[in-house]
DNA sequence: AATGAATGAGTCTTCATTCAT
DNA sequence: GATGAATGAAGACTCATTCAT
């Protein structure tokens, strides 16, 4: 393993734990097993860690993703992405939040259109097919409607993860209704 | 104009032009031109002044809507819902940054529900009225909608002022894309 | 006493004793009997209190000239001029080494000239009495021998007092050519 | 050229160019286009590398005098040296001062007297000369006088050069002024 | 002989906070 | 209430030096 990655994998450790803001240099390379003066060769301040922490996040975003979206009709794929994106918030809320954090407080935060791309991309085709297949409206321009639906499912999420004293019944019925808001948006049939 | 009023004002423009993080006590009074030592009379701590920042942002907000939503059709109140929501977004997106940004910071997160709900209950009543004017399909939930379409309008929003370099063209096709979503995802006439 | 000056003579002390390059602030402050901090709202940098420092060397040289130059024929002012220069390179050789040093490591070079015009003025001012004298030649333009001569009794005298292992016989001749050497370049007569 | 060369020339470019204090051993050995352990094959540390500096430096004064000083007359021999060193000092400004800076930094200040010998003989016999030749006064001790007159020249030379803004009629009075105070002072006939 | 990644002790510098006026 | 000079703990960052390759 080399020591990029674990720099990487100790600051994701000490932002979850003691937050960006409190987290020092010192913590990181303390968990990195490193000498402080490794860490300059590999970043040049604390926050500049964050695009790497934030590739890790999509990555494990678009691993779940592949996994768990493998029906045929849309319907059941747009339930699976729902499923699943709100699976990696909840699972991983500290490290959405704190890249969200870590993004905003510096210069890197054009930078998130192209770690998001891959997702993007992945949606994009997704409603490619779904689009071919004639299961949704073909007045889609899937490069706008990726987006779209992408950031509507995750600010979802982070309302109801993030945000919220989660209740069972509550959440349930935001999903549900975001799932009918996203179906009647494409033109898909209703289930 | 108060000494209070004054911190939050220099701290508001301190923050925008240095960031969060880098934005001093300091710096804070000397724009607010007090002394050191008056700023710890108003409030605790730097990020202690974020609730009233949020304040005056939802305002902003909300003062915008108010004013910009004017028409009776559903269909043209949710152009100008998106219109104003979007003119917001550009003209204070730091400050929307910088609030999110120092709300990650702390434990105040939770309250970000509470700092919008001023706005989730104006979009709630305005679903409502379509609903009983038969302009929107009746199945829906109003409070959950709200919030669905808030995400799906500031995230857009964000896609486009924040992280893209604009280019006019695109801009107003993504624009076009999320209001042809959201007309379909409500069931309204499409224009 | 004012906490620029005690900050002066702390960092005079602490060079003399440990040299410039390896003198903390940490040392400089200890010495002053102030906070780290503090340092800092009279000096931006370690070297920047070099040009006090050299206020203060002037001052006593000045006050040396003052005191032991007394005499009224040109002939024994020279010898008291030179005589002078040498004690007090002699005496504070340490505490011009430094200011040299500091001021060659600095973008303060050029703070010489003025730094010195006290004294260049002072003999400006010998001279030209000299002149009126008679005593010295009448083609002198004081404004450029008062630098010469300066320089070269200065020169002479850290050639003797910093460079040279001291032999009483060999440094008093040395300083008798030295006044030999300028009562002809004067043209004053000869003693 | 082999790497003790390469290294030199790369001190002392980067000397110059970040000043001593602030050149790193990385500085250097970037510009040498070595490895960063390779120079202390060479040197054990910073400013040991400085004598190797000294000795350029004091063979480039003599080969411009040897060079520039070439007429019979004691007065155009003068006249030559003075414009010799003075371009020898204004071309080297830098250099000078970083080996003087260098050499008061460390306990090689001593060595100062020993690295200007070849200069100091060359001169005095350039002085017995002129004395057998009885174009100046026979009690000169040459020892002595060429010392003298070499910090003469250069102090002057580093009041025009180093500390001062330029202004061609001035400076080339103040040379003028040290040329006349000179030949006053060994007694040469005044051209 | 040459390399250059890694080290970690040591320093500079910042800045929230205090408190005598 | 208001001030702002002083504080000093804390953290970022540097860089001479080493050593396995």
């Amino acid at each position: 393993m080399d020591k990029r990655e674990k720099i990487i994998d100790a600051a994701i450790s000490a932002f979850q734990e003691k937050g960006v803001e409190k987290t020092t240099i010192t913590d990181i390379v303390k968990r990195a097993g490193i000498a402080q003066g490794t860490y300059y060769l590999y970043f040049p301040s604390k926050l500049s860690v964050m695009p790497g922490i934030a590739e890790v996040f999509v990555t494990k975003i678009m691993d779940q993703l592949r996994e768990q979206v493998t029906s045929d009709s849309i319907d059941k794929q747009l339930d699976e992405v729902v499923e699943s994106l709100f699976g990696t918030t909840d699972e991983h809320r500290e490290l959405a939040i704190l890249i969200y954090s870590g993004l905003t407080q510096t210069e890197h935060i054009k930078e998130w259109e192209s770690i998001y791309s891959p997702l993007y991309k992945w949606l994009e085709q997704l409603l490619e097919q779904a689009i071919k297949a004639g299961t949704i409206r073909s007045s889609i321009q899937t490069t706008y409607t990726a987006r779209i639906m992408v950031g509507a499912i995750e600010s979802t999420a982070e309302q109801i993860y993030l945000y919220n004293n989660h209740e069972e019944a509550t959440d349930s019925a935001h999903k549900q209704e975001l799932l009918t808001f996203i179906r009647h948006a494409l033109g898909a049939s209703d289930s």
